[in-house]
DNA sequence: CATGAATGAGTGTTCATTCAT
DNA sequence: TATGAATGAACACTCATTCAT
């Protein structure tokens, strides 16, 4: 009998370890000797679970983004229009140290796009389940009128906007960008849009 | 002293090479080699005007941001309160195309801060310029009367978000934001500033 | 004792799904995973029928010879002098597809021989065995006559010699070295080993 | 001033040290760290010269066959017909040391070129050259009525067969395949072709 | 000053081998 | 007996850096 191994508990645990290095020492370090290390594991053992290192960090962008999504479900559940809206931008911010780490792996992932196609295409795809869950929340609020006159597009953007905005500055100034002051960004946002 | 001015230009024509090849293929692909290719020379000289290949990236990120300092001064000349802080803030985001390569050479930067500290410092002081300028400005208008009760840290910190915000979508996703998506962004953020 | 025979067979198996896939992507591919994949077997499982992967490549490359001695065998029985050489000849060139992958897997293994003593070895030892089955069969030709005035050793060096060039040949060049012109090469050797 | 280099001395020196490496032990063992050594550099500086290891492998194959074109021009200098093709044949076959170690390189190649297709296609139209050149003393030869009803294509193929077939025992059994003997085989192929 | 050849450490990746199951 | 997960060394290749010219 082979070695009984759980394959997809196995591969998180590589994932995780793969978020700590980035967080820690920069994507540039992140190197499959140190994801291994970080792993206690041996760098021959990757290739049993992933095909190269574009997998590794693909599937760990992936995975940070389908953790996100799946927070937001459960925080938006039984919730519609401005209120779901709100729960599910607070699952988006840095606001706690599990997402700090989804933050600083997020941008570290935003300059290695410019050079690598497929992981452009990747955040593209990504992005757009996002945009596609704030636009919704927006038409449900439209027709429970909580909105102003506001154009949908343009919010769904600001939105976005301040979670890459905020994302940024507390990854690169933490001490700066409190948890009150991102609330307060983001109700001040939202305030925009009810109307006057 | 000739000699002076020629070296200076030199240093200036190879940081300028660093960022087009940042631009272009990612800052994982800006080596030595790319950026001496690109500057029509050869590896061994970048010695001679850098200490090492750190010094060549924090220098071309330094200098972007001079770069931008001294538009905004040109910018701002004559000006003051939030007639200043716009045409600032109008530096400041993605724009034109050389805006664009500015906003690209930054995010790519973000990235590797997370790993090198001295850049992650040098970050800092470019980054406590800016967030002045700003805060300035404010006080500017908060004097002349321009402003409602708003708190000028947090309105500062509001538009350097959307800087942030900003510049990355339009690195990522530049299809979407366009120069007057940026512009309607900033001028209903600047309105809110302003008294009821 | 059933299992014997069961090991045996799987050993054979082993060999043969080894002889496939050096012919198939070359001996420097034929890694014991590629190995273990062509026989749908696991890598682990090599080492309860070979010590190593030397003993491997070896044992395929005596189970190659062994084959064709055994169908030497058969096509001499019951004759001998020149009769027997030129069937025995016939069964060692690559006239088939059968013969054409042990004519692979043959001129695959001079290159590595060079790096491998041990290999070395075992080739020389089976090559002597052909030999003296060539040896063998001009002598009997001698005997009855059927020879001109022909030194023995240079003719059984003729032989092997034209072994190794068809198999050359056939390998590398397949589309030139039609069957016809191997046995057409023969039948001109042993012509001129006949009296005048 | 750059370093005065002689770009093709360096070049031949590596894939000199390429040849040795190969003739010593084996091309499986023919690293790139085992060929910098060898040639007293570093693994690194070999990216300077060729492209790629295969590019070092396929180098030293033509470098060699490039050489024995040389000298086989040199030596048919003056002469045609059986004559020119006796002493082209003469420098093919590994009758002394030098042309020991192009044998050794060529059939390390063989068993590599099963599983690398360009590899194939570069020992296919080396080869055309030297089928080529030998049919083209066989045609002189037959205007000079120096040959018997022979098929030139056939002479062709069994002078080709001759060589690749004395190479292969040569280097697998260098003791039994002496100067002399190459020689009586040659000759008495060549004898075959003559008028009766 | 400027060059580019040279170095050697570090990268991603592959692989024979071992071993707990 | 058979599996396949795991290891760690070795591989080809890249790169920042140095230095003789």
């Amino acid at each position: 009998m082979p070695k009984i191994v759980d394959w997809d508990a196995r591969r998180d645990e590589i994932l995780g370890a793969t978020w700590r290095v980035i967080a820690r020492d920069g994507i540039a370090n992140a190197t499959i000797r140190a994801i291994a290390r970080e792993a206690d594991s041996s760098p021959g053992i990757l290739a049993h679970y992933f095909a190269d290192k574009a997998d590794i960090l693909g599937s760990a962008l992936v995975m940070s983004h389908r953790r996100v999504g799946a927070r937001m479900d459960a925080a938006a559940e039984g919730l519609s229009g401005l209120a779901a809206l709100r729960v599910v931008m607070l699952e988006a911010l840095p606001l706690d140290e599990r997402r700090d780490l989804e933050a600083q792996i997020e941008i570290s992932f935003w300059g290695r796009a410019l050079g690598a196609s497929e992981l452009r295409d990747l955040q593209h795809s990504e992005f757009d389940r996002l945009c596609g869950r704030l636009h919704r929340h927006l038409e449900e609020a439209r027709e429970r009128g909580e909105l102003g006159p506001v154009d949908l597009g343009l919010a769904t953007h600001q939105l976005v906007v301040l979670i890459d905005g905020l994302s940024a500055q507390r990854v690169l100034y933490p001490d700066r960008v409190t948890p009150q002051r991102q609330v307060e960004m983001l109700d001040a946002l939202l305030a925009s849009f009810r109307p006057a």
